[in-house]
DNA sequence: TTCGATGCAAAGCGTTTGCATACTG
DNA sequence: CAGTATGCAAACGCTTTGCATCGAA
């Protein structure tokens, strides 16, 4: 199934008279490899091990062509910086983040989708996208933090 | 309703040590003033009218300030620029923006936030806010988009 | 051979910070 | 008066862009 994520790529790129590249392969690659949400840097590191004369600059334009194919959705959580995340078409989830440990959990629900809707239509809304995101402490960081200290 | 504002302000800089000053008068004025969304930016234009000598580095401070104060909302929509919100007490709201236009409506779903605490509790976690973005087509620039031309 | 893609370094843009000065408490 | 806040300009951090070179078609 992650097949079919270059060959979108590679429809993509000739569909618009781009070309196929060495670098754009690896670094479909490594994105498909990273589970979860990357930024341009993180992925600009990894690739510095298998790629290492992949540029900066290239990694940037390259997960902006992904998500020009449809196949990265582009984040801007509250930190600034952009992450990118793999699109495989139709799937859609949110997000529930950790303001301690950053860790970040996906999930899906139909109802809220379904209620967002409704909202949308009352406002003659057509909504293309959406982004819910929830900010908060995980279990894990909820425990450590019982009982931090005390008064003032 | 907005003397309240002022009070906020005043009584959060001197519970900090804080000093008032002409600046954080006039920007909270400028501030209040505006309906919905400012980036420091606008505020910034605006202020050149009423008070031209402020800096831009004050807005930018007073603006986080007033965030921390519990006065303002900081927003991050998908443009990279970082907005400002008056925020009073206990009201909640999200956002429906218009990727056309621009506007964005607000609005506010108690099923939908209710939904959201569910998740969250089965993941474990603990949401301290939240953010909730439709983007989409507002009924004005559908109707101007209304058949735009021809096939692909 | 042509024209898009790359890598590098420089530029851009919103935001932050250092510092000397101005002003509040 | 002591110490915070201001305004300016320089510094920042992430991202984009210009340009000469490289490489896919």
């Amino acid at each position: 199934m992650t097949r079919d994520a270059f060959e979108q790529l590679s429809d993509y790129l000739s569909g618009q008279g781009l070309r196929a590249t060495l670098q754009r392969d690896r670094i479909l690659r490594e994105f498909l490899a990273v589970q979860g949400h990357v930024s341009a840097e993180e992925l600009y590191l990894r690739l510095k091990k298998s790629a290492p004369s992949i540029g900066y600059a290239t990694v940037y334009r390259t997960l902006k062509l992904l998500a020009t194919a449809g196949l990265a959705d582009e984040r801007h959580f509250d930190d600034g910086i952009t992450r990118y995340e793999y699109a495989p078409a139709g799937d859609h989830h949110d997000h529930l983040i950790c303001t301690a440990c950053g860790k970040i959990i996906e999930f899906e629900n139909r109802r809220i989708e379904q209620l967002q809707q409704d909202v949308a239509r009352k406002h003659g809304f057509l909504v293309r996208n959406h982004k819910l995101e929830l900010y908060g402490m995980c279990v894990t960081c909820r425990k450590k933090t019982k009982r931090p200290a005390t008064s003032s």
